[in-house]
DNA sequence: CGGAGGATTGATGCTGTTCAAGCGTAGTGG
DNA sequence: CCACTACGCTTGAACAGCATCAATCCTCCG
């Protein structure tokens, strides 16, 4: 099982995803599914004229930094890099997009990261606007959006600190039990790790070089900690990357 | 005008302040305030009875990491540090708190950071599930503070850019700019900042260490960019340090 | 087979850390 | 009023971790 196969992930509760429709309706159609008995079918009727389906190609672009952000997207499959960009190249991957995961959604302005496929896409797409007049109708569902951006902000705090107070082998170690954490709740549990994304994407994540991302990686290899796999990693010596990771 | 004669910031629209009540009601009880006309009279005073204010001394705490998030807190005079810590002392300042500034308003079930007073600090203290229920009940209030939350996300991304991406000298540009902007937002407009933190809560804060942080201070007051005063800074070289510290 | 793009590895260097000493000011008590 | 201490800040010297520069390797794909 992999990223591409991989469609929606289970909610809990009062959860907001997209599917493709199961009725050939031909392209770009979706269908809107809540798991949540507090979505009435009339307001789900209401949500789902304003989706639209897309689809990416591998490096083709969702959005951009900066500019007005027009729509909000759930991920239906595949894999994204957000990232901002310093005037002279220097760049920050602020994080990375799995199926489920919401983007836009704290509904400001303008996107604050740009956003492109690491591997094809297909995404659910709102229109913001709507979106947001829907959501305002909907006290649970708005709590549970704001709830979803609430820990993305703690999951920015940790990267905070990865970013400030660790070191690479730390940075690293992390990097890869977080995003094996992230799998699992998504329904891809496995010892071997996809990593969609390039060495040179993963150093901008953790503030290193493409150097000490590759280094790092074949010091953990020698040391048994990983098994470095084509297109991924094995997580061997769960225990100690654990160790390394804690917070 | 310092940040212990400050108050309360002037808020555009539908904004949730309190201040200290007028009317001589001994301590501990505070009057919301709402330049909303979106905040109904009626909502105001279910509101009312669920705030109480909370004063810290220096060095105080207000809440920590990881315990039961059971408050929503608004800032009306003092200035806080938000924090993490790892396990072998290791600390990052995700950031500071102002007048005006809300905290715990994610409204997860914990508090992801720790928080204390750099200086004394009078807060608005709300009871976490009635704040949600009646934010609930308000869905053009609940949309401003989703909005709010979605500017510390911003920031917390401008962040993750400066710890992963800048050197030492531009994230303390950085830094001074950007408290400066903060300042004058909350009415706080003046050459000469105010810095509440010693150099080593900007050090935890900027992923550098104390001396660096010295260093890098004394270097831009001998390159006539700021001037070091006694509990602050001047800035000097506005737009040398404008360019240092540009996205 | 040949080229392109990504990843690895090595040699060297720099930025920021670490360790250590000294400075300045505020607070305390004789 | 001045010693004495405490605490935060500054400065210096040596060091280390990661960056930089550069060469090579690997794999995919035309």
């Amino acid at each position: 099982m992999s990223l591409h196969s991989l469609q929606v992930r289970p909610t809990t509760y009062l959860s907001l995803t997209a599917v493709p429709a199961h009725r050939g309706d031909g392209l770009g159609k979706v269908r809107l599914v809540s798991l949540s008995t507090d979505l009435p079918l009339a307001e789900r009727d209401t949500l789902e004229p304003l989706s639209r389906r897309v689809s990416l190609d591998q490096k083709q672009t969702l959005y951009v930094q900066d500019e007005p952000a027009d729509s909000v997207f759930n991920v239906i499959s595949g894999a994204l890099r957000l990232y901002r960009i310093l005037p002279d190249g220097r760049r920050q991957v602020t994080g990375f997009a799995f199926p489920g995961d919401f983007l836009g959604l704290s509904m400001l302005d303008r996107y604050m990261v740009s956003a492109d496929a690491l591997a094809p896409v297909i995404a659910c797409r709102f229109e913001r606007l709507a979106f947001r007049n829907l959501v305002c109708r909907q006290p649970g569902l708005m709590m549970h959006l704001h709830e979803i951006t609430g820990q993305e902000l703690s999951r920015a705090k940790d990267m905070m600190m990865l970013l400030g107070r660790r070191t690479a082998e730390e940075k690293i170690a992390t990097f890869l039990v977080g995003l094996q954490a992230r799998y699992a709740r998504i329904g891809l549990s496995s010892v071997t790790l996809e990593l969609p994304m390039g060495r040179l994407d993963i150093a901008d994540h953790l503030g290193l070089t493409i150097e000490t991302v590759s280094r790092t990686l074949s010091r953990l290899d020698r040391d048994g900690c990983i098994l470095i796999v084509p297109g991924g990693v094995r997580l061997i010596d769960q225990i100690r990357l654990d160790r390394m990771s804690a917070h």
